[in-house]
DNA sequence: TATGAATGAGAGTTCATTCAT
DNA sequence: AATGAATGAACTCTCATTCAT
């Protein structure tokens, strides 16, 4: 499954080969089909365990609310290091999320997921008295999101600690 | 052109057959290759074309310097109406951006595209004495790249309107 | 589809590759694919053009009633004429009869087909007096069938002329 | 053994897998090559099997020679038992007699032990006066296969009762 | 310029066979 | 004796590319 996520995140779907998957996980391709039925069956288990396992890294040590400053700060350090953890599986569901013929049923996991973020963050923006709360949590998880995308495109060259403190000071 | 554009985004470039392509040009697959030379030169035109419209709309109006907080609020817009407008594009980029596998030589392209809007806004927040410019800089490219994102996987549902002012509220 | 039934008779639908097809009509493979959708569609197609193309054959000079011990001989020729000209149409067929598990769809056109010429002998049998029309229909059926079993498997040894006086001695 | 019958007989020879085999007997892949060295040899063994059960069933209470009217019809009757007995058997039978390209051997085997009841008939028509026993003989043979055909096919529906009756009235 | 029939490499998948346990 | 994980050749099917028309 290591092997079959780096290798679906730098080819993507269909540029991905069983072939180059197997050869990846140091197995005869035949054997693939012993643990998955297919390929497409494949990536669905791969992304429910992906997802699994991030949201289970964020629950670790929260309560699902945001009381002050110092918690929203660790939410979004949390936040990046689960970017930087696991990069590929989430430079593969960025991939995926961009493309509407693949893997639908994936779409509104990963839809619900998010909203569930959005929803405790508004409520942090609420407390806080924003003009706007959704529209800043709107924003807050589009910079997420755009974090996301930099950290994967080009991670050694993003100054993140700098801009990590630039987002707290502008949302926290 | 559009035709490969809309192929490309909705199905990245390995799920895109020529056949498609060919199809929703309403042209015979053979006179593809009359006009390109191989499904990957396609591909690079594409993208080339695609970038030198980008800059050239945003140009249009703009000296490439940003003098005032309603001059940085009209960039700002400009920048959100391209990605709406030429919205296949950006999703076919961004696919591609994530693969590093895939048109290396258009990386290199965009990369400097983006270093020279990074660099304006630098200065911009230089010129508003900015604690850390750079930082800031890389902060608004990200929202900009989150908010393309966001715009491309659920574009009816985002109150972009919002979300812009609440941009050019902590920013400009 | 000459040469896809020549390689279904002789190797059976799973024995058959497309590959062996493709050489045998001498195309390439990938060609097989632009006139049939897939191998399962081929054989119908197969089945349903050599099915319609017998009773064409057996309809030709025919009204459908059998009055006379002469045309009941006739008939009877030109049955056997229809196994020897379209051997492996019929060898194909005999074997997938054989296989409950390939082209169900088949099998009730077959069956409707020799439905209708049982009931042509039955009316013969019954005009004759027999004095167990059904079974004597039954019974003829069978020797049809395995005379074409016969002329299948050995064609060069089997007496064919010899047999049919027999059975116009016997039956008709 | 039984097991393997019956996979074979209803998804012909490349139909057949050996999962499906060892599955249908309850035992486990691997073990069935203790047994049998490969596929083949295990469809050579059935037939080989089948064809000795078969022919001693036949000799069981038969000195190999037809004396009488009354011998005759307990013949065809003890051979219709053989064929509803061991169905399966003679549908994987027939199926590869169809099939030039598998077990050539076989074959051969088939074939001798045809013949040998050709010659039984034979004398019997013989010793009937018939006009061309050989002829006659070769038709009964073909009667018989059209009779394990139909019976193959579809063996609910075939009155095979007053078939016999109609086969002893005309043969015997 | 335009077509789509034709090719064949390579994709996903299956399965006879082997072998460590 | 017994298992089933493991292999890889061979299968069906797809598709970028070519070419006669």
């Amino acid at each position: 499954m290591q092997a079959a996520l780096k290798v679906f995140a730098n080819h993507g779907f269909n540029g991905a080969t069983i072939n180059l998957i197997a050869k990846e996980a140091g197995i005869a391709k035949g054997l693939m089909y012993t643990y998955y039925e297919s390929k497409e069956q494949l990536l669905d288990e791969l992304l429910s365990f992906g997802m699994q396992k991030a949201a289970s890294f964020l629950y670790e040590d929260s309560t699902g609310k945001l009381e002050s400053k110092k918690e929203f700060a660790a939410s979004l350090r949390k936040m990046v290091q689960l970017f930087l953890q696991e990069a590929d599986f989430w430079r593969l569901y960025t991939m995926l999320a961009l493309q509407p013929n693949i893997s639908e049923k994936f779409h509104k996991e990963a839809m619900a997921f998010l909203q569930q973020y959005l929803e405790v963050y508004m409520a942090y923006f609420k407390k806080k008295k924003s003009v706007n709360p959704m529209a800043e949590a709107m924003l807050f998880g589009s910079v997420l999101d755009g974090l996301m995308f930099d950290l994967m495109v080009a991670p050694d060259e993003y100054p993140i600690e700098d801009v990590i403190e630039m987002i707290i000071k502008k949302f926290a």
